[in-house]
DNA sequence: ATGGGTGCAAACCATTTGCATAGGA
DNA sequence: TCCTATGCAAATGGTTTGCACCCAT
């Protein structure tokens, strides 16, 4: 099971390098940390979140750094911006298709895959929209953490 | 049309009033405008573009004000904040189930029903997860207004 | 060697808050 | 009258940007 995980993420890390060297981007430490932080996060966690967990492998990265490799990263398709209602805005780098279902307590983002929704065919009306290319559910509700607290 | 429109205006300007007294908030001249611009916009408005529009006809309202009214009809239920991936908050008055498509281009979000989403029973295994209270679908794309101007 | 990437600090934008006043109940 | 809601201005929090230096290529 680690090494499962852990073969994922090197699988991982070595397609994002070559992602990089495609889309003339430097290799660098900062990025690097930044994606792999990302790939094991599970939480969908914001640029200072981020920010911090790194901190403590890699003293000297700035939180800027953080922010502006996020918005290269989302540029080139490399990771998601997730919609939410909140202020700050949270990421993901699972790029596989998967819904989010939200805790509106304590506002955990968990991801869950739902074959029957994506092989509902959109209305027709939506033609006169314009076209699809991509669409999530969003579930929201109280999770069993939040209620088992009361 | 415009008859019916307005019919449904005042009537839901009438069921705020009530529902102001019910949950004792004042019925102000500030909410009032900020509530029917809300119920009017078709576009999903920030507080910013609220705020421009009823100064037009309030010459004397304050964005604060209008991020003040907008929080505190949100914490009523009276109103929606829209889930998005951008960094300004957007809002809806309209209650009733319904869906966003965002288009990638210029971001404009546009609802629609989807009787057979609302009707596809969620995966068991969010049972472990917890309550699910509420389900939205946003689909992206292109609309048709950007594809045109290519 | 060279140009993109980084760290730092300052700027920026959206939103929130403290306080004195105004206006709805 | 009483107390909430408002306007003003200042503070805040998240994010972006200018600039000089550094480092991946």
């Amino acid at each position: 099971m680690k090494n499962a995980m852990q073969h994922t993420l090197s699988q991982r890390m070595t397609e994002f390098e070559k992602a990089c060297r495609t889309a003339d981007l430097k290799v660098t430490h900062q990025r690097l940390e930044v994606y792999r932080e990302l790939v094991q996060a599970a939480d969908h966690p914001s640029a200072e979140m981020l920010y911090k967990r790194i901190l403590e492998r890699l003293h000297t990265i700035s939180l800027d750094t953080v922010y502006r490799t996020l918005a290269t990263l989302e540029k080139h398709g490399l990771i998601t911006r997730v919609q939410t209602i909140e202020s700050q805005a949270r990421f993901e780098a699972k790029m596989v298709c998967h819904h989010h279902a939200v805790c509106s307590t304590c506002g955990a983002i968990t991801d869950f895959t739902w074959d029957s929704f994506d092989e509902t065919p959109v209305p027709a009306v939506l033609g006169e929209w314009g076209k699809v290319s991509k669409r999530n559910a969003i579930l929201e509700g109280i999770c069993n953490n939040c209620s088992a607290k009361n």
